[in-house]
DNA sequence: GTATGATTGAAACAAACGTTTGAGCAGAGG
DNA sequence: CCTCTGCTCAAACGTTTGTTTCAATCATAC
């Protein structure tokens, strides 16, 4: 019958890890909804948690990818000048947001997952996972602080945690926030265009403390 | 022996909740630590959950309540006029690291823990817990409102996600973070300063689309 | 047609979970 | 003295967990 149960499970898991968080899925309510056997689970993937890791992968490394790609064009475009703060952010932040058009519904309830997944994995398997993203931020970092001359090392650092958890915090409660209302419901496309504009101010803030470099945009 | 079971076993919870996360604690786990007998939690809380609504609550409520008492002197402060956007924005985000200050290591597990919460506790649970929120959340919605007359009321919500985005991250990546060594470490009230600076930015950005209502960076 | 290797099925595994039980203990009040 | 109340304890409760087992089934190549 099943098509493909590799894919079955990894679709469900998908959702319920969304939906629910990681540690509150049970393998049995995933092969129970995917219509497959418990122990295909442990057949196919080896256990739960690598099935958490091939969850995110198959998402994941396409969007950290085209992640690289817009930035290498920013940079490009700029030349030997610093890439354009907007350029960079956006490079950052659109490709989650625009894989939600792409996959729909389960893309949506991945970023869900995604935005979980800082939180309710232990520190080891986070470890292993984040290898996958410190060429990214790697990059980024390096790009935000020629774009932003003024701020040092630290500043740095603190102002992408901030952005990173605008951004993952969006993924996880946007859809609770726009079943709010029409008042506040918006096109993830929107929303994204409201989170590059917050983050850009926000990076774009003056230094904080007496650590004036090169004081630019004073009040 | 114990001294006060109870509150050995609050300690200890906030403490275990906070570095793995709540799915991920047993309660034999805290029992253990706590060197009280299992059923205690249940004799003096009720179940899990209730133990983890009240680890929480004794640590929000004071929170919360300073934050609407600083959000008072600061309208009060206004008079008539629109209250200073950064000192809305100050009284909502300070009390929390005010509070890693007073209450030291325990108070820092504790925000860590706070910042999971919105991840990896079921949807009714979350629910009844959020009910907290809901004055303090209007009150600041209607300030940031009147502080930035240039967003209308979708514009508010999403960049009050954000904020608390950036915030809730913060709380349970900074200790993370910091650790990476003197170069990005810095002191709780420092972090709260680049989060506040952070931001005010953001909030004060252009209102985004073409909806401009009153056009301008500011006032 | 049959052999072969990959996949699935029902059932069982041991371990861990949150919770409950009921006996036992301490101290205060009468 | 006894009794009552608040609390702690070891033990067991019934579920549920992730994982394993092994026979049955499938598709494909010989």
């Amino acid at each position: 019958m099943a098509i493909d149960t590799r894919d079955r499970i990894l679709d469900v898991a998908e959702r319920m890890f969304g939906e629910r968080g990681f540690p509150a899925t049970s393998l049995r309510d995933i092969t129970t909804e995917a219509g497959v056997n418990v122990a295909s689970v442990n057949y196919h993937f080896g256990s739960k948690e690598a099935l958490l890791a091939e969850v995110l992968e198959r998402r994941l490394k396409p969007i950290n990818e085209r992640r690289l790609e817009l930035l290498d064009t920013a940079e490009a475009r700029a030349g030997d000048e610093p890439p354009e703060l907007e350029a960079v952010i956006r490079a950052f932040l659109s490709p989650p947001f625009h894989s939600q058009r792409v996959w729909g519904e389960k893309g949506r309830s991945f970023l869900r997952l995604v935005g979980r997944i800082h939180s309710e994995t232990n520190e080891e398997f986070r470890s292993t996972f984040m290898k996958q993203f410190d060429a990214v931020f790697q990059r980024f970092t390096t790009a935000l602080g020629r774009a932003l001359p003024n701020l040092d090392e630290a500043d740095l650092s603190w102002r992408m945690l901030f952005m990173v958890g605008s951004m993952a915090f969006t993924m996880s409660w946007g859809p609770t926030l726009a079943s709010r209302g029409p008042n506040v419901a918006r096109d993830p496309e929107d929303v994204l265009e409201s989170l590059v504009l917050y983050a850009a101010a926000g990076m774009a803030a003056p230094a904080p403390l007496g650590i004036p470099a090169m004081t630019g945009t004073g009040r």
